[in-house]
DNA sequence: CACAGCGGGGACCAAATAGTCCAGGAAAAG
DNA sequence: CTTTTCCTGGACTATTTGGTCCCCGCTGTG
């Protein structure tokens, strides 16, 4: 009867840039230890040590720790894309590729090939567990190849590659080699498995390269 | 001084078989409840209802939580290698190579790709928590890339394969294919990009097979 | 049948860990 | 400057979970 809300105000809070800064520092140390330990072996109270704030700031800025994590796939998948976004946007050729399968291979060996990807690695751990969880890194699995697809999508219109190829299908097995890779240089603390299992991926990239010149063998 | 023990009597203990099928009955819970959950998030009362055993007998059979991983590490190894044995001991031709990939794949869609490998998996939970599990994850990782990459030794000897053919690496990029396709498969609950990624391992593996007449094209 | 030692049931304990609360301080709005 | 709302510190609670203990029963052996 009295003052009906239209249009519902949507209780916004009001955001301080202290508050801001403070829920970017717990996932940013969040981020750190679930990468090296894992999701399920860090606790709020690592976490709380590590971004120095107390409890009631976790819980004033999450829900409980599944929101934590569910926020750092967020926050974890956006630094990925971003990241990949910056080796991949203007891929035209196969050079280009390789640039990219070098840079990942000397980063992930700074690490003598510990601790995976730290996509692969939380796919892994939330999928079974956290329904939210899974679908986002699907989501970012599949924005993550759609980068890759599409640079192939330009190397085909571009005639660098031959019409044949399928880029989906490529980027989808140039992905689980980096996935299937990164998992057993894991295994391993050692890259090389990670490398020889990038390299038959771009092998067979390559092998759908247009002849440079001459009439096709067939 | 007094009697010294020569040769330790390593107090043996005896085992009886009502013992050895309860520690069975154990492993075998664990084995199911961690592969769908996963290690970190199943519980030893989990284990111990699923088992219907009781807390001491969960001691009386292994040390600790760590060390029933450990045992469960190497049962699940155990259990791959023998049914990996059966698929690939034999393996002589490429078309076997197909049918080994079919049966992976029809095993995984009867869970839509849901839990992964369970070596995968496992590598990926315990590599960065349990260097001792690691250790074991990648013998085992190692017997099964034998068993591939004898296969493929014997695929080059008969001529089936090409003398420039490595089955080292090719074993490895088909293990990494297959590991990045469960991770994808369990992220997507569905097992294409599984089928994807092999197929783009096989594919590789068949540009070393011998021409089967005619010449060589260079 | 008696005895030794393994196997088992389940209560109990202790530590770890998730989650709550409230008072006080900082920052924005009026 | 005052008020309101947000932000923070840190003590406190509840629950989960790994791990211990004790006592009894079973089983095989002499």
């Amino acid at each position: 009867m009295g003052d009906e809300q239209v249009a519902a105000p949507t209780k916004q809070r009001r955001i301080s840039q202290r508050g801001i800064a403070t829920r970017e520092r717990i996932l940013e140390a969040a981020n750190r230890l679930m990468f090296v330990r894992g999701v399920n072996a860090t606790t709020l109270d690592d976490v709380r040590e590590a971004s120095q704030t107390s409890k009631s700031q976790l819980y004033h800025h999450f829900a409980d720790k599944q929101e934590l994590v569910r926020a750092l796939v967020k926050y974890r998948g956006a630094l990925v894309l971003q990241r990949e976004r910056g080796g991949l946007e203007r891929l035209r050729s196969f050079s280009g590729l390789v640039r990219w399968r070098n840079a990942l291979v000397q980063a992930n060996s700074l690490n003598n090939g510990k601790y995976g990807c730290g996509l692969g690695s939380m796919a892994v751990e939330l999928s079974d567990q956290d329904e939210q969880a899974r679908s986002m890194l699907l989501e970012t699995f599949a924005a993550w190849e759609k980068l890759i697809s599409d640079g192939l999508h330009r190397m085909r219109d571009s005639g660098a590659l031959r019409q044949d190829a399928d880029p989906e299908k490529l980027a989808t097995g140039l992905m689980a080699a980096l996935q299937g890779g990164y998992l057993l240089a894991n295994a391993a603390h050692n890259v090389a498995p990670m490398e020889v299992a990038l390299d038959m991926a771009l092998e067979h990239i390559k092998s759908f390269l247009s002849e440079p010149s001459g009439e096709p063998t067939r």
